[in-house]
DNA sequence: AGCACGCCGACT
DNA sequence: GTCGGCGTGCTC
């Protein structure tokens, strides 16, 4: 790791800024041993310091007014030659500049903060105390006694502020925050023993991924409870015992859990845990210890991709399928394709887990020179163990959003002593709230959505910017009193539950009731322990969680993620439905999945009634090749966002006019158009969807449009661009 | 992203 | 005449 060469003097850093290009530095002399590629370092820029991160070094180089390092912040170098490679590319294909890619290698809360503090001089404390100056000046001395931030003493005092400084009697200084050294303390992992020997089929993939042929991408197939995860711990102990880490990323926080118990019996305390539910210290420092070498097995979330973990054997991206790999803010990455790239740089095996694939994968996996090679995993559960899946057609049926069925047949579970999990992809009592009078429904201020009513927190709230009002009494619009709350959410589903079963616990698993620490914790132990009979939950109660007493899967409505004007929509559905009958008698007991839905004729619920992935794939594909969508086409969504609707219209002309040049044949531009949700937080929101059959050419049409749209742009408004979409909604 | 610089309207 | 608006451009 350390350097044999003596560091040259002069350092290239990116700094986490949008800013293009790196930025060079004189490394100090006292500095000399400690700046590695990959360092992680403290820098001036402008009057600010910001964090840098070393991406090269220099002899001689030809730019003037060159800075020293300020400080180093790590011992060790985050990334290494092959990793910044890596980065570079995502820096390219997702359009983000370096150093805003290089700033996922850690936590965001180490990011170096300056803060601009303003204090007296004892000249200044003397004139306070003394009484002397006008009285301005004084109040000036004052607040600046007191603390007050420089940007409120700015708009208080504007030009005033600089007479007193310039007269001496306040300083500017710069704080900066976030450079402490954590200590490290390996997370609580309870071990569990691995269930089970691999079957043939498992044995197979095994020998498959461990067969050693540099960078192998895989796609290991087969339906829930078919033993994917026994395979992925094989290989990952094959790379260990060949003295190589692994990366292993599933896509919630809640599903990381089983898989490091697994990991931690057979390899103790070599385990580290990356993910969001963790607390800020918690994360610091599991990064700490991968950084350290203390760590040989990372398992998280998508953001684990970038840990600091060195010498990388194999990748496992399960559940490959799931949305949550897509980042939707700042760098917008996938963590599944970025997993396959870093496999081929690191030119190692990644294996790629799922039920239900993404059109995407199956279909490389499905080509004849295929790019993925495809494992099944046949000795699956027999198809009479496999839940019985019946689809009610909702149409005309009126009354609550439980249907007769599905309440006897909820009735039925519960009497023998069985649970029941009724799922509803949509949190709240109701997703609007309506006069019977007038027709008017209840908008939120910022956004061009519906308000929903939380009945328990007596409160309408907005589920885009989070807006919270009381329930009116009364139709803000005509003053009749004749309201209505039509839709359905998760917490409606609760109570018409309770309402039908009142001798039942129901429980309720949504980001509402999740949102406290441990509250999940509790509704999932009602679940296990069976003191709820029925769980009410949205897709957090369905990803993830085995409860083995549930024989009964209730979707309360397909049409919701149906609904949605997305080329994924019906991919989504099928997903989902698949899904949620996983959760249904993983035990073996006889089983039954309930969709209700207003749309019973739609392809999707003909192969969710048998189980039939492929089914569903032939029938899905067919219509993204008609409709010139993936994986026939790349995407990408170009959105222009701003407050103001002349200034957001021009800048979407301007966009407009920079795509004709670079568009010639072979792309379809299709818009501009308002988002589906038009405005959100008070910003206008239109879009342009770029369809392009070559990845290169759409890659290198938005380096291009990048980079006339911010010379031209009018302030005020900003340009987001989403490569592969995940939804284009 | 900040922050400074620079050029046009309403005020002591 | 100045204070301050925000458009423009730079940060090693």
């Amino acid at each position: 790791m350390r350097q044999i060469q003596p560091t040259p003097p002069y350092a290239s850093v990116s700094v986490n800024l949008p800013v293009e290009g790196a930025f060079t530095y004189e490394v100090p002399e006292n500095l000399r041993d400690s700046i590695f590629l990959g360092t992680r370092l403290a820098v001036p820029f402008g009057k600010r310091t910001v964090t840098g991160y070393v991406v090269g070094f220099e002899k001689k180089p030809d730019i003037k007014n060159i800075k020293p390092i300020t400080e180093v912040l790590d011992e060790l170098p985050l990334f290494d030659e092959k990793k910044l490679k890596f980065f570079q590319w995502m820096s390219s294909y997702y359009l983000a500049p370096l150093g805003e890619v290089l700033s996922l290698t850690h936590p965001a809360a180490l990011k170096v903060k300056t803060l601009r503090r303003l204090r007296l001089t004892d000249k200044g404390k003397a004139a306070l105390e003394g009484g002397a100056g006008d009285g301005r000046t004084l109040e000036i001395l004052k607040a600046v006694r007191e603390g007050v931030a420089p940007s409120s003493l700015r708009r208080r005092f504007g030009g005033a502020l600089d007479g007193v400084k310039e007269s001496g009697l306040i300083t500017e200084g710069a704080v900066l925050k976030g450079l402490k050294k954590g200590r490290t303390k390996p997370l609580e992992i309870s071990p569990r023993p691995l269930p089970h020997a691999p079957n043939r089929d498992q044995e197979e993939a095994i020998k498959a991924i461990t067969a050693g042929g540099g960078f192998s991408p895989f796609l290991l197939y087969g339906v829930t409870g078919s033993g994917k995860t026994l395979v992925y711990l094989k290989a990952i102990e094959h790379a260990l015992t060949l003295g190589r880490k692994a990366l292993y990323l599933m896509p919630e926080t809640a599903l990381t859990e089983v898989p490091a118990q697994y990991l931690s019996q057979r390899f103790p305390s070599r385990v580290a845990v990356m993910h969001s539910a963790l607390t800020g210290r918690e994360r610091e420092s599991q990064w700490r210890r991968i950084l350290k070498g203390d760590a040989d097995i990372v398992v998280g979330a998508r953001s684990a991709l970038f840990s600091p973990l060195r010498d990388i054997g194999i990748i496992i991206v399960d559940e490959e399928h799931d949305q949550s790999y897509k980042s939707e803010t700042g760098v917008r990455y996938n963590a599944r394709d970025c997993a396959l790239m870093l496999g081929k740089i690191l030119d190692i095996p990644v294996v790629l887990g799922s039920a239900t694939p993404s059109v995407e994968t199956f279909h490389n996996a499905m080509k004849s020179k295929g790019t993925i090679a495809p494992l099944y995993l046949r000795s699956r559960p027999k198809l009479t163990d496999m839940p019985a899946v019946e689809v009610l057609d909702m149409k005309g049926s009126k009354g609550g959003a439980l249907s007769e069925r599905l309440v006897s047949l909820t009735k039925e579970t519960l009497d023998r002593g069985e649970q029941a999990l009724l799922f509803l992809n949509r949190r709240g009592f109701s997703n609007f709230v309506l006069c019977r009078d007038c027709g008017h429904a209840i908008r939120c201020l910022n956004c061009s959505v519906t308000l929903t009513l939380h009945k328990g927190e007596g409160i309408l709230k907005c589920h885009y910017c989070d807006l919270r009002i009381p329930i009116p009494m009364e139709c803000p619009s005509c003053g009749s009193v004749n309201i209505v709350s039509p839709g359905a959410g998760t917490e409606k589903i609760e109570q018409e539950a309770r309402d039908i079963f009142p001798s039942v616990k129901v429980v309720r698993l949504d980001r509402d009731t999740a949102r406290r620490r441990n509250s999940a914790k509790r509704i999932i132990e009602d679940v296990e322990s069976k003191k709820a009979g029925v769980l009410v939950g949205t897709q957090m109660a369905v990803k993830g969680h085995d409860f083995p007493g549930i024989t009964l899967v209730g979707v309360v409505s397909a049409d919701t993620a149906l609904n949605i004007p997305d080329f994924r929509s019906s991919e989504r559905t099928f997903q989902l439905l698949l899904q949620a009958s996983g959760r249904a008698g993983r035990r073996g007991a006889p089983s039954t999945v309930v969709v209700q839905t207003l749309n019973p004729e739609h392809y999707c619920f003909a192969s969710a009634l048998n189980h039939d992935y492929e089914g569903f794939f032939k029938e899905e594909i067919k219509i993204r090749k008609e409709a010139e969508y993936p994986p026939f086409m790349r995407l990408a969504l170009l959105r222009v966002e701003g407050v103001d609707r002349g200034r957001v219209l021009r800048a979407v002309r301007l966009l407009v006019d920079s795509l004709k040049k670079p568009c010639a044949e072979e792309t379809r531009i299709l818009g501009p158009a308002p988002a589906l949700v038009e405005r959100v937080k008070g910003r206008l929101r239109m879009q342009i969807l770029l369809k392009c059959r070559d990845a290169k050419k759409l890659n290198s049409i938005l380096h291009s449009v990048k980079k006339e749209f911010t010379r031209k742009k009018p302030p005020g408004v900003t340009l987001v661009m989403d490569v592969d979409p995940v939804t284009t909604v």
